[in-house]
DNA sequence: GTAGATTATTGGAACGTTCCAATAAAATTA
DNA sequence: TAATTTTATTGGAACGTTCCAATAATCTAC
């Protein structure tokens, strides 16, 4: 009548020694795949592991001296599709090889970013994988190094060092785009959104180096900042449109600018392709079913993700191997627009 | 001329004591703000502390009976931004909280699931926030349970059950929007997008119940299913536009589904919300700035996340506390479409 | 059949914290 | 001042693992 009494107690190696017949040390060999122990007993040990339940506890493992399995992922813009995919691609790396990742958003707070850098040193992370936040200072990366921490940074490159990289050849790409765009015969091409940042110094010098090489002055009025997102991207095609009716063409920050360019686009009447010339960066999973379906530069996000999870694996295996560095080559992905 | 030496020994809450010439009980009391220690000696600890480039050992403390400040996050699909945004508000409450997300991304995959389900437990995991993959069996949860881990599901409710969940009244939300169109005099209304599944299922019933109200038979060739992403959008409008071109009105299973079938329209030359009305659900961010700003049923995505969050710390606060459960109240949002 | 080499198994210390019980110090009371 | 209560401080055990050194068992060779 009376109910089973649990006695929560929370099973561990000894108990499975126990149940088992042997000692603790032998239950860990097995249990950690050792060839030390073979077939009869480890037969029994895993038995016996199965039937009391036993679930290994990470955190005494790592206290006596083994590594940490967790890795932590620094991210500031989840809203942007090109950062989600990237993600998606570094996690899906990750836990392949047996990871876990700690995530944390940073919403471009620099603030925020410096308190879960240190939260995840107390976590005692494998690694981390940081997108630095906008303004973040170069000393942080410094910081990270002297924690013994192996460390990837991606897409945004934090000046020279000698950390390990993984992004885009955002020069070259703008390049490409600016130059289809003025080999199409338009001589005013807009550069819409975007703010100061290394990323977007880049991609305005890809610009820049394509106007240089059709000897096409560059004319200041023809660039217009915002936030890189699809309100900036409104704003800006509607601003460029009033300042200036005779540009057709523009190249954008990136495809979340030019969902946006789009838009104010249709609102004003204009046929993007048509009317109006339109090229994104980054190839964002989205941009291929656009409205109209958006022309971009494409540096497959996902792959670039992947290729930086792969670079800290690298690095965690091997430290003291050579500066590690990806970067994706673009290409021109020619749409509707 | 030598390098220094640099012994990287870990320095311990002993060292810190010895340094500050109190014991490490006193250390580990002052660390932890505790107000047995008052002003004088505290002080005299904090400073050591500093001095030496104390880092707290949190594997350590969980060791010794603390609990874990990790808490798991699983997640289907990243790519849909309304799961972004949702991430988004959880890692935000989350963080604030003192907490630290260990994130995973399943892509609907019920074994991967069950894979990182396993790890966070080893990990020893606070609490778990689950979005249950497709398919997911219900009896998951149940284990869940079994393992003492307290648990809230978020989006996808599994069933009846008494576990915590935060999701949105699906079915009051896509009858809201039908009975707009149907306000709107269209008796043919098609429903796009998405498969069978928990949300689906609540969502067709509010088309159901919409139609119910006014006398309109249901009509199953206007369903039209398909993965619940753009490009299901934009298949199901072709499709539905080809079956019966009488159609000039449809709710669409999700934004993204919509903005799908907002570039099929415009590729055959229809404008949507003068030649076809559309509805979206779930008003995520982008809905505002697509190419034209959909019309959707409101559900807060990131306010949603927050609440999922909240309802899971609410739980491991008091564990004992009756169901929690948040639903979002769908309001109508009517844009150009 | 025994010494020596090889292989299999195991006890115990250690990782860095927290918490309890015990002690030391200070404050209060008689 | 001694006895008592209250407050501050501390040593030591414990958490569950791993790894080393040590022991036990098995095998080889003579």
């Amino acid at each position: 009548m009376s109910k089973p009494i649990t006695i929560n107690k929370t099973i561990t190696i000894v108990d499975v020694a126990e149940e088992a017949n042997v000692s603790k040390s032998t239950v860990s060999l097995v249990l950690k795949g050792s060839p030390l122990i073979k077939g009869d007993k480890a037969e029994r040990v895993k038995l016996a592991a199965l039937k009391l339940g036993y679930v290994y506890n990470r955190r005494a493992g790592e206290l006596r001296g083994n590594a940490s399995n967790a890795i932590g992922v620094i991210i500031n813009d989840l809203m942007n599709p090109f950062f989600a995919e990237i993600l998606v691609g570094i996690e899906r790396k990750l836990v392949e090889a047996g990871y876990v990742v700690l995530m944390a958003h940073t919403n471009e707070d620099v603030q925020l970013q410096q308190r879960v850098l240190l939260s995840m040193r107390e976590q005692n992370a494998a690694g981390i994988m940081l997108c630095p936040a906008l303004n973040t200072p170069r000393s942080i990366l410094k910081t990270i190094q002297d924690w013994n921490i192996p460390l990837t940074v991606f897409v945004r490159n934090l000046g020279t060092g000698s950390y390990d990289f993984a992004g885009a050849d955002s020069e070259t790409g703008v390049f490409l785009s600016t130059s289809h765009l003025l080999n199409a015969g338009h001589t005013k091409v807009g550069f819409l959104g975007g703010q100061k940042g290394v990323v977007f110094t880049q991609r305005l010098a890809g610009y820049k180096k394509a106007l240089e090489a059709k000897k096409i002055a560059f004319d200041e009025a023809l660039v217009i900042n915002s936030n890189p997102n699809r309100e900036g991207g409104y704003q800006t095609m509607l601003e460029i449109l009033q300042k200036d009716p005779s540009v057709k063409a523009a190249v954008c920050y990136n495809d979340i600018v030019a969902f946006g360019a789009l838009s104010a686009l249709g609102e004003v009447g204009l046929k993007a392709g048509k009317d109006f010339l339109l090229v994104g960066f980054d190839n964002v999973l989205d941009s291929a079913h656009s409205n109209p379906p958006l022309s971009t530069v494409d540096i497959e996000p996902r792959k670039l993700g992947e290729h930086a999870a792969e670079i800290l694996l690298q690095r965690i295996k091997t430290p003291d191997v050579k500066r590690l560095i990806y970067s994706a080559k673009p290409t021109l992905k020619l749409r509707q627009t």
